[in-house]
DNA sequence: GATGAATGAGGTTTCATTCAT
DNA sequence: GATGAATGAAACCTCATTCAT
């Protein structure tokens, strides 16, 4: 883990003590801090549960974080970050804007049931109150995803690839919408539920290579000229 | 306020006290419930300041609700009642597919503007932790939409208004995703500030209508034969 | 305990809880604060062990104080009631300043022996740390006690009973200084042992009379013509 | 510094590895040490604070000081060294006896505005709750005082220049008390507060001589024979 | 039906002190 | 001598829930 790197991206929320533990303590705190606050959600998780968990006292879990929130956050950064690279690989590629979405949403599917508990975290604060966290980690969060599908339509889009009277950022946030809530149909107890309510099918037992290709399809006219 | 008939429709979770209140008492706890639970989310919000603001003793509440997990289901339940019911018009019309998809997409603009109250509420109980009331309320709310959608598309498909090779829940279920985000999108915290970093506009100067037509256009494939 | 009348004076810090509270209870309370503050300071008491030795439980102690600070300066407020009634009736006869004089350091001799929890408590506060507190408490409580004494040297002092070349205000600073410095002595344990190491006698042991007569002796010049 | 003759004089409550270290050292630590007290008060001040703003390590603070309170003790003991030796001077001197006493309430004042942090640490142990320790410290700083005041009295009264009816421990008690809230008043924010109320005018703006000579005609009768 | 006083478990956070290196 | 990571008891405060009236 290189927090200097990715989860200091926009501001860092561990104290320097945290730095200085090693990797595998650092790991295995934030493993437990997203393990426990996706299970039980900020409010019920419990920083002692946490501690101790980890193997530390909750002296020390103050020493390398001044708040509960503190904590929280850098557990979403370090989410984040493993979310984030597993998308910079596609994105990056020169594949045809329609190779790419296919490759996205397969990914989608396959890292939802690989991170189940990151992507929890990730729903989790979609419903934090207070409107200043809200606001920091949206940026934080979706800044670099928005970023990254924005300009690959923007290339498709200029290359004549997709349809000129789409807007590229609505275009992309549409996109995302679905892929968000995919991910979230994978993992969220909520969501999952809701699959099989309109899928008919628990999404354990549902073929993947099934959802890919009708999503793809639904979006279809989007990456097509207009008849 | 009939709440015999709609908010008790899989399981009632308020007590026959609550029953007997009057209409006015009755409406006035659920609404400053939703207001409430909606703000704080479901463990920030405090039932003794509910009641409070309500009008009514403590001691009452627990008369009317056994716990503050039955007030807010009771609160969801109302807040379900009132969106379902928008929808309810829409569907049961004998528009033509694309007619209707474009009156719900314009409806959900519009409602979201005035209900953000319920929409927010909605959020928050998609991040509920305990496995069973996630469950529950997940049959509750989705169930009578998905039908509608299911519903109809499936009229659609057999008209032939549709692609023939998209499976009609799983249209139903990626057209109620972007629904569902959208609305949101114009509601709550972490997804306006979402919104605004995609489209690069804050929701509430974003027009209405580019984005329902945007969408339309982004769905657009699915509500035509194939090439 | 007429709670609407002396400490709310300048502002009330108990919550309407207490207001309602039993007499008795009020009065068990602001008693026990006042033992436990005095004896450990601010922040070594525990406001647990205040409730549990009121026979309340913590949570009705916070339904009746918002805070530990809340509950302290109530404690004081109480104290001070006591302490400014007793100076009250002296101040107010229209004996000679001489002896007034005398009947004052008198009756903290007398004081200082039956209320040590009070005084004590005053003590406490002169070392609060937080500028507003300090500046609000000094208000609260000097205020009174020196318009007392400024009012009666002023009349004095127009009576010619008392040096012309001294400045009334000073003249009432620098005895009051005396006053709380054998309130002091009396009753709080480092000013005791002071007092021990300069007169070579156990304060208690001590004969109030002499300190009364030493100390009239003392400040003799200031009621008196010049030479 | 020299530690093993002044500030052990009555029980030294360092280890020795403290007299080991540089002056510079022991100066640092100590200086700190004096600053956080006074301005927090002992609770509130942090001993891992001090050691990291003298720039030594906690260990190393637990080396030279066994607990919190042998280091707030040994700062107290190198306050009271520096605000003696400035009496010493004048009490030394074979000057009248009303002469000292101008001189020591004009150093009063001269030396409050300068050594802030010692006096309001001073004030600070008054309010000290252990017995133990109050008596220890009223021992080691009252101690060496008292007796200047007492002898100088003592030898002002064997040369007749000063009331016979007094008698010369309560005298200095007297005049100590005066001049202890007289410093007090210069410092201590709840004492400054009081002072403006009795006087009007805020320390800081007031004429110090003023003070001195209403001080010394308040006390002249003291130091005169009687009528 | 209606009240609201009362409870107390449980959570976050602080900091004096220890001890292995 | 010097470090500072690590400990964990203890404190303040919140709030869902009960129950006597």
């Amino acid at each position: 883990m290189q927090c200097y790197k990715i989860y200091t991206m926009i501001e860092k929320r561990y104290k320097e003590a945290f730095e200085r533990a090693s990797e595998e303590r650092k790991e295995k705190i934030l493993e437990v801090g997203i393990e426990e606050f996706s299970a039980k959600g900020y409010e019920n998780a419990n920083i002692n549960v946490i501690a101790k968990k980890a193997g530390i006292s909750i002296g020390l879990m103050y020493k390398y974080f001044s708040t509960k929130e503190d904590l929280f956050i850098t557990c979403i950064q370090r989410g984040c970050e493993i979310l984030d690279s597993a998308l910079e690989e596609i994105m990056v590629s020169d594949d045809k804007i329609l190779v790419k979405a296919e490759k996205v949403i397969r990914a989608t599917c396959y890292h939802s049931k690989r991170n189940k508990n990151y992507i929890k975290l990730y729903n989790e604060i979609t419903s934090e109150k207070t409107t200043e966290t809200a606001k920091l980690l949206a940026r934080e969060i979706e800044f670099s995803t928005s970023r990254k599908y924005i300009t690959s339509i923007a290339q498709a889009y200029a290359k004549n690839d997709v349809r000129q009277d789409l807007d590229p950022r609505l275009f992309a946030f549409f996109l995302d919408n679905l892929l968000m809530q995919l991910q979230f149909s994978y993992t969220c107890d909520y969501y999952r539920e809701r699959f099989e309510i309109y899928t008919g099918v628990n999404v354990d037992e549902m073929d993947d290579e099934k959802v890919v290709q009708q999503l793809l399809k639904f979006v279809e006219s989007a990456f097509t000229f207009e008849k």
